[in-house]
DNA sequence: CTGTTAGCGCATTCAA
DNA sequence: TTGAATGCGCTAACAG
């Protein structure tokens, strides 16, 4: 049984392809009750599907959005997200496809430009000229990443690790061929939180994630001797600095504090229980879906039905501050 | 500037749009060597880029292959693994895209037609009714998760875990919203290990990502008070049970030795430091790519660069067996 | 041997 | 409501 098309559909329903067409894409309102349930049923009966490259081909550009996500370590919030993103655009006939951008870049606008998706939702990964390139393309490109979110989220690192009063403040990113892309809105936003408070931006370390890697990265901090507060790109490299600590001999959270990103179950499980901070998406993917909605001129999503009452970020205590 | 098509090509190379894509596609052995060269500085000169669409629409089917990814948590190792697999496909021109398989599986086979792909990759999340869907709209379905890999991981759980000696064996799997995929093989695997050695097969416990729940889920198992073996699901799963141990003051490995499979950053950086299975992904994809090639009568790939001397699996003996 | 003509596949949309 | 044209690439059949 080989997939319907719309000039079985219309023979069937006894009508043109052209009012099947009208009918299917929302263009109906002059046609009567009868065609319209005729055409319904033909379309029911045959199981018809649009074809995708038909469509495609008509309009210049797939329903395709490519989400395309960091090379780095990403948990379920990250899933989650994509999970909801895609129900929220699925409202507006898109589909949502994920693709991996790894490591080398080269050639990852390219694959980008074959797929003519109808939009791209980029997690920090393009540099300037190929986002150019996508737009020049005629391609909807779209910030995924919430600059606003995640400087927030750096205060709120800064507001843990100092709850046992001030001490030396310290920002851990990530060391990793992947690149760190919320790492300098985080950043920022710890250093900002600290002036607010009259202290000096925080030193920034880079922690590779193995125990002797992350000894050596921090040993020159720990050497001073004073107390420590350490802000944490997520909750990996707050776990590789806890790993540090214990090398060194300090004590957390006494000698060291320590918070993390990302609410991961692996922070909840370890000794001492890591104090870390939830982000919550759904925020986030309501905003994203409306940008798209705009970038496409499609009509606009119906407005989300999760109540908004939810703060988008939660700190999470534990035994590290 | 618009996208150059086919007839653009055709015009500046002075040909017809036939022999462009005669020559194109590998057709063109018949032509002379300076149409060859007409045709190849014309595409050069506008960028040309056959449009997916046009080709789709007389192929019947695009040129994506659909990565089913199942919902769970996955580490750089899978992140990796589509990596090189995408490279690998490049070669045959498609092109890889992921969808992340939601907890709620319904819908996910309409949103698969609607791909109309050339092949999916199926992390055994589909249900076998959806699989044959997908086989009879004519979309190759290739089995991306390894049952003897698995099984094999299994079974050097088993030796892991009774490295100290014979005791009471254990399987621990992930008790979660999302589907435990490879579960059933490591489970396998450990039983047929233990059965070799004339034990019997493991008991099986589910354990939640939570410090009570895993607790909770293991109590009736160190209420027996004889020493453990319990080989786990992966990393995160062993870092749950090296939690419960400690919930119920058992010492690691003396009272109770655990491994896990992935090799994640984290199950180094923690104390015990975890004995766990290292699964290299590049056999697996050698095998996945000429499935592809096979199942869609393409030419094959050229043969993998990478010397296949380096086993799949190695154990990464740590402090907690 | 070298290359072209003509028509297909599918959905959309303008003009009638 | 509909016929006809459009967008793009592929290929069987055919001509020089």
């Amino acid at each position: 049984m080989t997939e319907a098309t719309s000039a079985d559909v219309a023979r069937l329903a006894g009508v043109s392809r052209a009012t099947v067409s009208h009918i299917l894409n929302g263009r109906g309102q002059r046609f009567t009750a009868a065609t319209h349930e005729k055409v319904r049923r033909a379309v029911e009966e045959l199981h018809y599907r649009p074809s995708p490259a038909g469509r495609a081909l008509v309009r210049g550009r797939s329903d395709l959005v490519v989400a395309l996500i960091p090379y780095t370590t990403f948990g379920t919030n990250l899933q989650d997200a994509i999970d909801r993103l895609s129900a929220e655009v699925a409202t507006i006939g898109l589909k949502v496809v994920v693709r991996l951008a790894g490591p080398d870049l080269t050639g990852t606008v390219e694959a980008l430009l074959d797929l003519r998706p109808a939009a791209v939702l980029d997690w920090d990964t393009l540099p300037a000229a190929d986002r150019d390139t996508l737009r020049t393309a005629g391609v909807a490109l779209i910030d995924a990443a919430s600059t606003r979110l995640n400087q927030d989220a750096g205060r709120l690192l800064t507001v843990a690790v100092l709850a046992r009063g001030p001490r030396t403040l310290l920002y851990a990113a990530l060391l990793d061929t992947r690149s760190d892309i919320f790492g300098p809105d985080r950043y920022a936003g710890m250093a900002a939180e600290a002036a607010d408070r009259g202290l000096p931006a925080p030193d920034l370390v880079a922690v590779p994630l193995d125990p002797a890697g992350a000894a050596v990265a921090l040993q020159p901090h720990f050497a001073a001797g004073t107390p420590l507060a350490i802000g944490c790109y997520n909750d990996e490299v707050a776990i590789a600095v806890l790993s540090a600590a214990r090398t060194h001999g300090r004590t957390v959270p006494a000698e060291v504090t320590v918070a993390g990103v990302d609410h991961t179950p692996v922070g909840q499980l370890i000794t001492p229980r890591l104090t870390t901070i939830r982000v919550d998406s759904s925020h986030l993917l309501g905003t994203t879906a409306r940008l798209l909605a705009d970038a496409l001129q499609a009509p606009a999503p119906s407005p989300p039905v999760t109540a908004p009452t939810q703060p988008a970020l939660r700190l999470i205590p534990g035994e590290t501050t």
